[in-house]
DNA sequence: AGCACGCCGACT
DNA sequence: GTCGGCGTGCTC
């Protein structure tokens, strides 16, 4: 008799652990089975195979009942994620919510399997069939003809021949059909492979990589260094002594063009998973790789845990990404599971960026990384001019515009000579809020503490927290007049304002509004990269993405937007954008420049940002860090206390804030700070919300990082508590 | 998550 | 009397 300890596949902390159950035949770890549990009939996961451990005297008096059935014909947890979930679990992740992470989600209930379809051959050699069939019969000639080099799915046949054709032949004995397994395949772009020759920095990052054995390795190189061709190199390497790879990059970098770079390199061996993938495609993906059909898995943050073994080499494109860092329900950094990952296989792990992470680049610096910097551009075009304008002196000097002097004339002469403008704001909407003249009354959110943005396209206030949306005011509702004043400018007006400076001018815009369909945000990169318009304004989205030749300028409107928000990667975020955008300018033949508008202009993430000097902001953002003790030097747990009742949120939150006050009372030295407050936005979606900073010493003391999550809880209803470690923003 | 058990309030 | 509210505890 076999036992086995399985876990329910419920999200509740109750049932997050092992029950045993018992078995006449033998279960792996890691498969996915079919238990009774109490009068219900659940899935679960086999954890750990119990069958050899004595039983405890508690054991004794349990009545084990028995697995059911086995859910798939392999286990579909490999042993190392098992281990990735216990480590998360100490991260206050249930393991159950792990677990999920690791499979394809409709593969939960059953939802998705493989599609099989009939799939029609001959059945005897082509020469011999054309024997069997009268020369006139030409209908089915053509048929045996179209399946000469090989058989096809029945539903396509039909759709060239009639199905008595098919039919005939298959009852003569000429054809066979039989189900064969169709794969449901990603959409990709068919892209010429291109060999390229690898300049000295991109030799030397290679060969230190494939000659330096298991381990992580930062590559810092800047914009257009040619690191994509570093990664597919050393993915090759992997491949040709027989391991796989795995190829991380930004959500936003997924486009079909991405996948047929890749496919064009490797074929079938690539798999793709992200989020923009249908339930039968990503479950089709995935099963290549658990099969072992594909060996290389690209794909977005989750696609870390695509199901692979033996792997030799991952890869984290755009480390310093915020998207790497999933900030919802298995809450995890995807680089400290790539390191469990890494060391499990003893692979070599790659992380890759302009602008590294402080964090990364302080390891790398420590030696607990692999330093490898790439200083050249593979063109050997230098990186483009960037120049500061002091937006102050511009308003001295009596332009209250949007635009400076500057910017206005580098576009005008960029569209005279027929070349591509690109204009960054990071600012969607029209106007950040809407104002009374008369009674200052401002438009706010009915279930949010913020002024809501107004999208003139669209008529309407529109809430960038909750989603709420309303119509646009024609009269103030507090005292009737119809004069209203605009806050801060966001990507549609500067459309807008463009499009009156420039009007033969034709001008496009990026952004989350623009961008809602599926395919929307590459058919507006494909309409620039093909010239059928001559700027570009958006917001994030185009510091990443793609290479346009015939851009030569590139405007950064208010560069100071993200440079005081309540985070403390704020400066680091700052730059990093401003060196993203501003590597999209002159990536070809043309020499590209920068103009930067700015009311900071001495601040030292600009003046390190327009010299790209990368070393000189760390060492100034790192210093600072270090003295004022914000991570990496520290960690920072955040407990956010949500409730609809004002109330319960405040009564829980200061129970929790009483506990942890008390500990700290008693154990001086496991926070540097403690602080409880209502939040920057006091209330989103209807939930007020109020939260804790605990400022904890690093290295984080396992037994202090428990007592917080034990503590983060409450019994009262309707409120909601979650933690987080070092949070992306604290509103 | 779902279900049973159990202990107090207002109804045929 | 007893139907039913939902608080508590358990599921191998």
């Amino acid at each position: 008799m076999y036992r086995y300890s399985v876990i329910v596949d419920l999200s509740a902390n109750a049932l997050d652990r092992g029950f045993d159950y018992v078995s006449e035949t033998p279960f792996e770890v890691g498969t996915r089975v079919s238990v009774p549990f109490g009068k219900m009939t659940v899935e679960g996961f086999i954890i750990k195979d119990k069958s050899s451990e004595p039983l405890s005297e508690k054991d004794k008096t349990i009545n084990f009942k028995s697995i059911t059935a086995a859910l798939d014909p392999y286990p579909v947890i490999l042993p190392e994620f098992l281990e990735i979930a216990e480590f998360l679990r100490t991260q206050n992740v249930r393991l159950i919510d792990s677990l999920r992470l690791f499979i394809p989600s409709k593969l939960r209930g059953g939802k998705v399997k493989a599609l099989n379809r009939n799939y029609i051959e001959l059945a005897i050699a082509y020469d011999e069939a054309v024997k069997l069939v009268k020369s006139t019969a030409k209908a089915q000639l053509d048929i045996i003809e179209r399946l000469k080099d090989g058989g096809e799915y029945e539903s396509i046949l039909t759709k060239e021949f009639s199905q008595s054709g098919i039919n005939t032949l298959c009852n003569k004995g000429i054809l066979t059909k039989s189900e064969k397994e169709l794969r449901r395949t990603p959409k990709a772009m068919n892209i010429e492979r291109k060999d390229v020759v690898f300049t000295a920095e991109q030799a030397n990052a290679i060969e230190v990589i494939t000659k330096g054995g298991g381990g992580t390795y930062l590559l810092h190189g800047v914009t257009g260094s040619g690191k994509t061709e570093v990664y597919m190199r050393l993915i090759d390497d992997a491949l040709a002594s027989g391991k796989t790879a795995i190829m991380l990059v930004p959500e936003i970098y997924l486009t079909p063009q991405m996948l047929g770079v890749f496919r064009s390199r490797f074929g079938e061996s690539v798999s793709v998973l992200h989020s923009g993938l249908s339930d039968g495609e990503r479950y089709d993906e995935w099963a290549r790789l658990i099969k072992g059909e594909a060996q290389i898995a690209l794909g977005a943050r989750s696609a870390l845990f695509a199901p692979l073994t033996n792997l030799g080499v991952i890869i984290i494109d755009e480390e310093h990404d915020g998207s790497y860092i999933s900030e919802s329900n298995p809450r995890y950094f995807t680089i400290e599971c790539a390191e469990l990952r890494q060391k499990e296989s003893n692979a070599r792990l790659v992380l890759g960026s302009a602008t590294p992470s402080v964090d990364t680049y302080l390891k790398a610096k420590k030696g607990e990384y692999t330093l490898i910097e790439m200083n050249r551009r593979a063109n050997n075009k230098t990186l483009p001019r960037l120049e500061t304008v002091d937006m102050r002196l511009e308003m001295r000097d009596g332009n209250l515009g949007l635009f400076s002097k500057p910017l206005l004339t580098a576009i005008d002469a960029a569209l005279e000579a027929n070349e591509q403008v690109m204009v960054f704001l990071n600012r969607r909407g029209y106007t950040s809020k809407v104002q009374c003249r008369k009674c200052g009354y401002v438009a706010v959110c009915t279930d949010c503490d913020v002024s809501l943005t107004y999208h003139k396209s669209e008529g309407a206030l529109k809430c960038h927290y909750c989603g709420n949306k309303f119509f646009m005011l024609k009269t103030c509702p507090k005292c009737g007049a119809s004069d209203f004043k605009d806050g801060k400018t966001g990507t549609e007006k500067v459309v807008t304002e463009l499009q009156r400076v420039f009007p033969n001018a034709k001008i496009a815009r990026m952004d989350n509004d623009s961008v809602t369909k599926k395919d929307a945000y590459l058919n507006i990169l494909q309409a620039f990269a093909n010239h059928e318009s001559d700027i570009l304004v958006g917001t994030q989205m185009l510091a990443k993405g793609h290479d346009f030749k015939s851009v030569t300028l590139v405007g950064i409107l208010d560069a100071d937007q993200a440079l005081y928000f309540p985070d403390y990667r704020s400066y680091e975020r700052t730059f990093q954008l401003i060196t993203q955008v501003a590597g999209r300018a002159g990536r070809e033949e043309k020499a590209g420049r920068v103009i930067m508008q700015t009311l900071n202009p001495d601040h030292f993430v600009f003046r390190f940002a327009e010299k790209y000097d990368y070393h000189g902001f760390y060492e100034k953002e790192i210093n600072s860090r270090e003295v004022t003790k914000f991570p990496p030097f520290s960690r920072i747990y955040r407990i956010l206390v949500t409730s609809e009742e004002q109330e319960s949120a405040v009564i829980a939150a200061r129970g929790i804030y009483t506990v942890l006050r008390d500990y700290k009372t008693e154990n001086p030295s496991a926070f540097l700070s403690l602080a409880a407050a209502q939040s920057e936005i006091s209330r989103i979606e209807n939930k007020y919300r109020y939260q804790i900073i605990i400022v904890a010493p690093v290295p984080a003391a396992p037994e202090v990082a428990e007592f917080i999550y034990s503590s983060a809880k409450t019994d009262r209803k309707g409120v909601f508590v979650s933690t987080d470690i070092n949070p992306q923003q604290l509103y």
